[in-house]
DNA sequence: GAATCATATTCTTGTAGAAGAATATGATTG
DNA sequence: CAATCATATTCTTCTACAAGAATATGATTC
């Protein structure tokens, strides 16, 4: 039953914050460090965890990891992450990620552009 | 965060199948046990587990107990109830769990429909 | 190739929870 | 009130996992 490895990783609020920043598009791991403020430690492991479980999808850009939801999700996945975030849509703490995430965007547009060849040497989050 | 309560009731396989059973109305635990083939003691915790959480309310009728999903759910729980029903509508054992429901049904119809007045002093499940 | 940057893994400790066995509670019947 | 029925709780064992500290890996730059 996948519905359940579903469930497992949405019963985390770290795991959650996650998934909601995605949902905006891919992002890379020292931007959720920034967007969360929690350690890399955390951040990591968690991310491991939803990619272990099909939640999420990595991919190396040179020095850093860039993080994405699924591009083929299933049809429970699907369904649970548009529920997932009609219920966050008025959350205090998921609109303050979001709100961070924005501010960051403007110096790293090209992740979330998917233009990995400009990518930098060093990423300026 | 409500929200991960929820999610933290719905990871559990028994659990998911428990209130699948009770999308179909009220119904008392030897019912569960019936319709889910598991024992006494399984389904008992883990319908106090989602009564802790507050995914069901519980009533008593002499000698049993009858479940049902809240009156009043809140704006998360019903959008992840739905979310579930789609997620589950096409899988055998949630489909095989409703069938057998069914088949007791008639024999318990009071329950369902709300008659307690009409309980007999012993459950003909 | 040494230093640095970004990310991941390993280790330890603490806690939640799942399952089953045994037992307890609470209501009903005779 | 003793027996029975329906349900709940307690106890034990086992496993998953969350968090943080320390360390490792892998890529880039000088």
């Amino acid at each position: 039953m996948e519905l359940i490895k579903i469930y497992e990783c949405l019963c985390d609020r770290t795991r959650l914050r996650l998934l909601n920043v995605l949902a905006q598009g891919p992002v890379c791991v020292c931007h959720f460090q920034d967007v969360l403020g929690e350690p890399q430690v955390k951040i990591s492991k968690h991310l491991a965890y939803l990619r272990e479980r099909g939640l999420v999808e990595s991919e190396r850009q040179g020095n850093w990891v860039i993080y994405a939801l699924p591009k083929k999700p299933s049809r429970e996945l699907k369904a649970n992450l548009a529920c997932l975030q009609d219920c966050t849509r008025e959350n205090a703490v998921f609109k303050r990620d979001l709100a961070r995430l924005k501010k960051i965007e403007p110096s790293c547009a090209w992740v979330r552009a998917g233009e990995p060849e400009n990518a930098p040497g060093q990423c300026r989050c």
